[in-house]
DNA sequence: TTCGAGCATTTTGTCGACACTTGACAATGC
DNA sequence: GCATTGTCAAGTGTCGACAAAATGCTCGAA
């Protein structure tokens, strides 16, 4: 997963991949949001010194992952209705905008691979990992030709907290078919206007995803604190 | 200047004090770009150890101020054309959203406050002092009262970026009268559609104006780079 | 029982030291 | 003269240790 986002692994310092190891560990939601990152602690079960782990959790810091209190440490952000509408506001800013942009750049090639598998996910609906990986991959086109070194960053940034947000809304209750159905719809759309690089097109119906996508997020994020308490 | 963007003065961490004092170095310009910072020799003149300029260095380097090459160290980005392109892209898609946003949340009195301003700049238009107080508080009305934090963060983030280009290019010859000119009269007309709280005028003029900056920029940058090359 | 003072614990902030990587330059061989 | 190798200095990456700050706990007094 992490590939998709960030190529560190040529570096072989052990802060990134530490970074990388937590970043993975938070989004996926194995760590759980509220939980203390005690330096020590960290740097006894990886057998290493503190100090990398100190930079590693900066790192997560600054794009939201853990907040930093001082002479206190660092927590796992909560996921919140505040930061849930937070990022959709973002994304729907910025990923509309990145598409728009970036439509005349993306290799037909890789228009085709993805719709193939939008229509792969159509046919086996149920294949939790393949929605994920067409849902990342399709994503990915609206940042991966993204020039601006500041609009790819804040894309990436988003992208990560909503990939995080939904894998913690979809640990309580998936999605119902309903509204999986209407992301296949969605997706579908999408591609069909990239492929005809229709550039207001795109960037409408990217919005629109975005925009359905908070409301699918809010109502399941609604239903698992309803869950939860009490 | 830095408490324009970032209160950390009541953090007694070193490592914010040396962030706060290379930032503000590094955006008025007295540390010029392609400067290389050595860890050990910032150390000795800060009289502290290396951890807390480390820490610093990162923290600059999340925001684009410095480049970190591993194994090798932390050196001032330089300020290209690409950068002031990225940079007033994103600045035209965040400024005229978050003016936009908040044009209902921003109190009367610090509107009358900004007015006062902008029509000082025009009775004493050679007051340099004077007309980036001036712009820096109006720009700072459109992201102070956005409550999306990242949307605050992305903003603070460029408008510190367009600030330093604005030193650098600054530096060499300053703004014709012209430009000024032309300033004050959008400065003026997005004063007035915020003081009739009317959102789609602000938003477009928000826009109109960080265009015309980023002209005023490019024209002044490459005026810079012809003076300087033989 | 409740509240506050003071102590003990936990954990960070900062430090100095060492090893290793990198790039530059000199030495060697062809 | 040019390419390759070896050496060296510079500077980061990582480490363990200490001190200071914040928290939680204990104990005693009202």
């Amino acid at each position: 997963m992490d590939a998709l986002f960030q190529d560190l692994s040529t570096s072989q310092t052990l802060k990134d991949k530490v970074y990388l190891n937590l970043r993975e560990l938070i989004i996926s939601g194995k760590i759980k949001p509220g939980t203390r990152l005690p330096e020590e602690e960290l740097s006894k079960q990886m057998n290493i010194s503190r100090a990398p782990i100190r930079e590693a959790l900066n790192m997560l810091e600054r794009e939201g992952f853990t907040t930093i209190i001082p002479r206190r440490g660092a927590i796992v952000t909560e996921v919140t209705s505040d930061l849930v509408r937070d990022i959709w506001e973002m994304r729907a800013i910025l990923e509309p905008y990145a598409a728009k942009a970036s439509v005349h750049r993306i290799p037909e090639a890789e228009i085709d691979r993805i719709s193939g598998l939008v229509q792969k996910t159509i046919e086996h609906p149920d294949d939790l990992d393949l929605y994920v990986k067409c849902d990342l991959g399709l994503h990915m086109l609206f940042y991966k030709y993204v020039t601006n070194h500041y609009l790819k960053e804040y894309i990436i940034t988003t992208a990560s907290h909503s990939l995080r947000v939904r894998y913690f809304v979809e640990y309580s209750d998936s999605l119902s078919s309903h509204a999986v159905r209407d992301v296949y719809q969605e997706h579908t759309a999408i591609m069909t206007a990239l492929k005809a690089r229709d550039a207001n097109a795109l960037y409408n119906l990217v919005l629109h995803h975005v925009t359905n996508s908070l409301a699918r997020c809010e109502q399941a994020l609604s239903g698992e604190e309803n869950g939860k308490k009490k």
